[in-house]
DNA sequence: CTGTTAGCGCGTTCAA
DNA sequence: TTGAACGCGCTAACAG
């Protein structure tokens, strides 16, 4: 004797209440909308009917009559495991919370068929929204999620190939600002330790450091050039090479903080006093007891303002249909300032100053 | 004159492929399934119209019919910028695509309020499935959830008040173990460093603490005790204030990671000689120069087991239905061990032992 | 204030 | 090998 409750697959349904409470289903509609025409007795044996049952109402349902409207946003990172990736989530989730709306996270560790493969489920599935840190410069899944009016924001990176609004890190001003730091203390062979050019970012980032030693006089030499390291323990085969090599660079410049903390490994382990200088703030970044440049900005601003241009774009799709429609893409761009860690442990009372967002309840 | 394309909110649907290749719905859904039943001739003109139209099937809808099988497990956590959680969600998320599964991330920020609704909104969006770190021991909405037969499975907490199959750390054990390193170099005034009692976690690593204190014959006292610091800044003010009473603790156990770096800072800015254990490895703990003892455990393994659990559970529930019904609740521990972070600087070579799950791509 | 009709997009059932 | 009818659970539009 199978205990179905009251419908065959376990889930009450809206008719199920209605019967209870001898009312139509759209009685319970209303009821479970506030609908104030709904006399107050009704409701209430409406209300005990859902309250008796367990009743939650199917939001596939509600959804499909609803027409593309799931109250879901995509999100569409490489590697959740960064923090970079995990708390621009949270970021955008917070923004997009704002306006009733959900966040489905999807990971694509950098694979470009998991991504492509995730971006038309998130369609399939009707996602009011997608924001997406591409993998690499083929978008065309979103250009065609675009194309079919699900509002796309890209965030890290453009968009190559169609229009979208996009949230950008001022990659090229940051690296020049950093590389040029090292410039001015007095190093002229500064290595450059960087994530796949493929990766836009990586790219970005290599000609504001290019651009520096260039305004700086001092030629650019490949052999201090290395950009395929994605991990830190890569980073940090890398950067011995170059500490080995005869005329090793006297400073470096990482492109993003796999490659800093690989460098820094690296330079520990050589007892070099080379110069470090990176792209990415992190945590303990000051507790490292070696002088340390970087590239900050504000990450949580960027995932908002990527969930901020989303709910904004989804507003105008809905409101109106023939002027808002066309509003150009727009591009924001977060600005970096540079940090400088020292020697010396920092006094516990900085410590609130970066960033707090690892609060832990474990 | 507006440019809809075949219907009216610009979605093609299955009935626009079947006129555009002038066959039924059927045949459509029949050749979207590769059944073999469909002339080749016919397959391939609706092929060619699905191409033509963008069309791709409707997930809300296939699921409505389907009765509640969406293909999507959601994952409730109380914070997803602690590493701890970001790779929970991927190790989930890996185990749970072998399933054909996707993963909807659910972010509480420690409030049960957005826990209960969050719980609330997966169900109504009839997800296969549950894995949650709930916040508190008010388990209530995810009781209810079990209860309407969506498997749940809970991490790194137990069920509390119902019953669900779920994944600890021992935590007991890690902490006790650690205490009894502290005790057999000599301490006798060791400080405690954790999250709030509420916290299970919090609460079993106190014990295992107070344990390691009794066995060894020292009295506990509770001026050496705070727990209420869950970020770092507020668990460096709390170690400060332990360093600077009048007899002073000699070592500290953090009962986890964001109390460890807080307990660090205070000790580095100190200039204390203070001895530091605590719960959770962490990126650069070896690169503090510092004395450090760690409990370190598979934080992924911990995730991968979660999905397993869930996996099975819902292969359960389809397949049969009298016997596996009620197959008891499973409960895993993850075991823990000690690991040791000294003064000097560790080796590159060092740098890939310990989990790379970072790697970036910027 | 409440009920009836109709249909969102898809897939199952049964018939042709 | 293909198609027509029906319904999944819900709600907009119109009665009454």
């Amino acid at each position: 004797m199978p205990g179905a409750r009251e419908s065959k697959d376990g889930w009450p349904t809206q008719r199920d209440v209605a019967q209870r409470a001898a009312v139509s289903t759209m009685t319970v509609t209303r009821v479970l909308r506030d609908d104030p025409r709904v006399l107050p007795a009704t409701a209430e044996r409406v209300r005990a009917a859902v309250a008796e049952l367990g009743y939650r109402r199917n939001e596939i349902a509600r959804s499909l009559r609803l027409a593309s409207s799931t109250g879901l946003v995509g999100l569409v990172v490489t590697n959740l495991a960064n923090p970079f990736y995990s708390r621009l989530a949270l970021s955008v989730g917070s923004v997009v919370a704002e306006h009733g709306l959900k966040t489905v996270i999807g990971n694509t560790g950098q694979d470009l068929d998991n991504e492509r493969s995730l971006v038309e489920d998130l369609v399939a599935r009707r996602v009011d929204g997608i924001i997406a840190v591409p993998a690499g410069a083929d978008q065309r899944h979103l250009a065609a999620a675009a194309a079919q009016d699900v509002p796309v924001v890209l965030a890290s990176r453009p968009p190559v190939g169609f229009e979208a609004d996009c949230v950008l890190v001022d990659d090229f001003g940051g690296a020049r600002d950093a590389t040029e730091r090292l410039l001015a203390a007095g190093h002229r062979r500064i290595g450059f330790l960087g994530s796949p050019p493929a990766v836009y970012t990586g790219a970005e980032r290599l000609r504001g450091y290019a651009a520096a030693l260039e305004a700086a006089g001092v030629a650019p030499d490949d052999t201090y050039v290395r950009q395929e390291q994605q991990q830190t323990g890569e980073a940090a085969r890398a950067a011995a090479e170059l500490l080995a090599l005869p005329t090793p660079p006297t400073a470096l410049f990482c492109s993003n903080n796999r490659n800093t903390i690989g460098a820094f490994r690296a330079i520990s382990a050589a007892g070099a006093d080379t110069a470090l200088a990176g792209f990415d703030d992190f945590e303990l970044a000051d507790a490292l007891g070696l002088p340390l440049t970087l590239v900050a900005y504000d990450s949580d601003e960027l995932g908002r303002e990527a969930g901020r241009l989303l709910t904004g774009r989804m507003r105008a799709g809905s409101v109106r249909d023939e002027t808002a429609e066309d509003t150009p893409p727009r591009r924001t761009v977060i600005p970096t300032s540079l940090v400088e860690y020292g020697v010396l442990p920092q006094g516990i009372w900085q410590v609130g100053e970066r960033g707090e967002a690892g609060e832990t309840d474990r």
